[in-house]
Formats: C-alpha cells, structure tokens, sequence
DNA sequence: AGTTGAAATTTACACTGGAAACATAAGAGG
DNA sequence: CCTCTTATGTTTCCAGTGTAAATTTCAACT
C-alpha cells in the first residue's frame, strides 16, 4: 500500500477522495481543482479517471461519503443518550455541526447540477437520512391532527428547519445578536 | 441606446446583468462563463470588465438583484390581499415562488464564496427581505413566552424554514408522495 | 515466460478568467 | 474648431481548467 516506487499508486480511489474533500474545504466549492488535488497527491491529473469518470463521478462520490458522514455525526451524537428528548435534540445538533464543520461539502451536497442525483448509493444514504430525522420528527409530534405516516408534513417540516438553519448559519445570513447563545434546538415549534 | 453602429454599445451594464440570469439559469451555476455571455451580446469577453470588475463583481451585482427581485415578489404577492393572515401566507409563497423560478440564482445567492458578502448595496437588499421576514415572523407570535424583539427567535426560525423548504423543494430532495398538495403555509407551526 | 488488462502517464485540445496594451468614441474647456 | 481627458471596447496574450486519446508500466494469471 501507498509505496509508490515508480508507477502505480495503491488504492488511489481513497486517496484521491480524501484528498478532494481536504482541499474541498481549504480552497471552497469554487476553488477545488483536479489538478491541484492530483499535484498535491504526486499524481497525474488524469490518473482519477479510472476510479471517478468524471468531475461529476467524483462530486458524487464526495456527495455520497458526504451524506453517510452526516448520518453518522447525527447516530453518535445520539448514543451516549439516555432518554429520548436528549436523542433527538443530538441528532439536530449534529446535524448543524456537520454542516458547520464542513460548510463546502455541505454547500455541495445541496448544489444543483454538480453531481449525479439519481445515483443509486448516493440515494441510499440521502435516505438513510432522512430516516433519521424521520425519526425524529415522529417523535417531535407536530400536527397533532394528522397522522405523520400518510401526509409525511413532519418530515417536510423538520427537514426545512434543521437544513436551512444550517446553511444560514455556515452562510453568516442571521444577525450576530438574533443568534446570541442560539441553537437549533432552541427554534423548535413547542410540541405540548 | 443599443445602437451599437461600430464601436460603443449603449448600457452595456444593464445588459450584461439581464444575460448573465438568462444564462445562470439557461445553464446552471457550474456551467455559466463570461466568454458565452459575451458572445450572445456581441461583445468581447472582456468588455465587461469596465462596469464589473469581476467575475465576484458580476456575482455580486446579479445576487444584489436577487435580493431585491425576491422582495418585490414578497410584496407583489401579498398587495392585494386583504387581511394579515393572507398578507403573510402571500409573503412566504412569494418566496417559495422566486426560488423555484430562479433556482440556480437563488442557489448562486446562498452560495458561499463567488460574491462579495460585505458589498453595502447588497446588504441594503438582504436586510431589506430580512425585514420582510421579519413582520411575517412577528405576526406568527411563535415562541409566546418571550420578547421577539430581543433575541430574535422568530425571525430565525422563520428564514430557517423557508429558506429550507424553498431549496429542498428545488433540488427535489422530498418525495413525491410527501409532497402531495403541501405548500409552505402548511407546514407552519400552528400559531394557537 | 508470455499474455492480458488494469492503472498511470504523456500529449493535445478547447475552454475558462484575467492582465495589459491599444483603439475608439464622447465630452469638456480653451 | 481643436486638443485633452476619460470612459468604453477590442486585441492579444497567458496561466489554468477538464477531458479525450494514445502510450507506458506493472501485477496477476495461465
């Protein structure tokens, strides 16, 4: 692995990935380059082209790896907690933490036309978290009155609040003194 | 004006902005590119240079703009109605409608670093919806307990929900079948 | 040992934004 | 009317971008 004598590399795929998402966030969404990336790896700039077809293979797969890491931020926020209310209220933070700690990944991860939507990994873990906070908005209990199973306004709901307070936040658009010790959990419409 | 006989062309500003949104959205934001704007003006590609002095200043001016058109249709939607409930549901679907007109502006305006977020004429703008939101929010009377005009909940619960609805429905992250019929005055905490 | 195929390189190309030097037009002031 | 100045476009050039095609390397299998 990663001996590099001559020609070959080793699992240049995770490399080349790691790599992406590092210079992803140093240089922002509309600064990254193949061949910066590449150049820093000590690779050619074309050799990405047989793990990732393209720029948009390799968006997606950033995306992809994007979308497992949120779900993964917002379960181990959770674990370590023993009644409910405190689970779901660290799903939502790790969620905002997420986006937080890595604002251009996430800036990718709802761009428009960078990436291949229809991916079926890529959908995969878009689902696996929207089951989370499917989830949580379950237990949220909001609209009382309809059952969140068939009209699923919950989901829409919960999704809306946490996804654009996150981007908002990591964009700088609040006002310093509308967010003076602020948290998402704290914006949540009352459930009594 | 737009005589363009030999040499000068007449508001080459004004123009510039109109085509660079017909193509942001004609294209999307990660295929736009000054040389194609130019070129369907029948300018050169550098041209433009005089009255935006960048790329980021072209971004800003057209983001600015963005502003503006977002409150305009904030305020066209709720004119004719008669009532505050109407007025402020007329506010938020005016919103809903500009991102879903614009989408690849209205992406481009939540982006992170392709404008100048500290531009004064754009900040006018952004605090002008701001403001706007800000009534809406007001009217709601979320959070009942405390003050809104201190800490500001509201406002930021607001924004955060529309804004996170109007970019998850553009890039159709919900599923149809929770999309049924749901607009986003359904999904509004209820209020009594 | 020879072959085969995956993985990486080299080369070439069309496209991008920007800098610099130049050309043209319009207006101001004599 | 003439010159000077300034704004506005053009030309030319350059570094940097992603991608396609041909080529080279190397590991693994028969």
């Amino acid at each position: 692995m990663n001996r590099r004598q001559n020609y070959h590399y080793g699992n240049l795929q995770a490399t080349f990935l790691d790599q992406a998402c590092k210079i992803l966030e140093q240089d922002g969404l509309s600064n990254i380059s193949i061949r910066k990336i590449s150049e820093t790896i000590g690779v050619s700039h074309t050799a990405f082209k047989n793990h990732f077809n393209n720029m948009t293979g390799l968006y997606t797969a950033m995306v992809t790896r994007g979308y497992a890491d949120l779900a993964k931020m917002m379960k181990s926020k959770a674990t370590d907690k023993s009644n409910r209310n405190d689970r779901r209220s660290a799903a939502l933070l790790g969620y905002v933490e997420f986006a937080s700690t890595y604002p251009a990944l996430y800036e990718l991860m709802f761009s428009r036309d960078r990436f291949a939507n229809n991916d079926p990994s890529l959908m995969k873990e878009v689902g696996g978290c929207f089951e989370i906070l499917s989830d949580v908005a379950r237990e949220l209990n909001w609209y009382k009155g309809l059952p969140d199973e068939v009209n699923g306004k919950s989901q829409v709901a919960l999704w809306s609040l946490v996804h654009g307070y996150a981007q908002l936040v990591t964009a700088k658009r609040f006002k310093k003194e509308n967010m003076k010790g602020l948290s998402i959990t704290d914006i949540l419409p009352r459930t009594d």
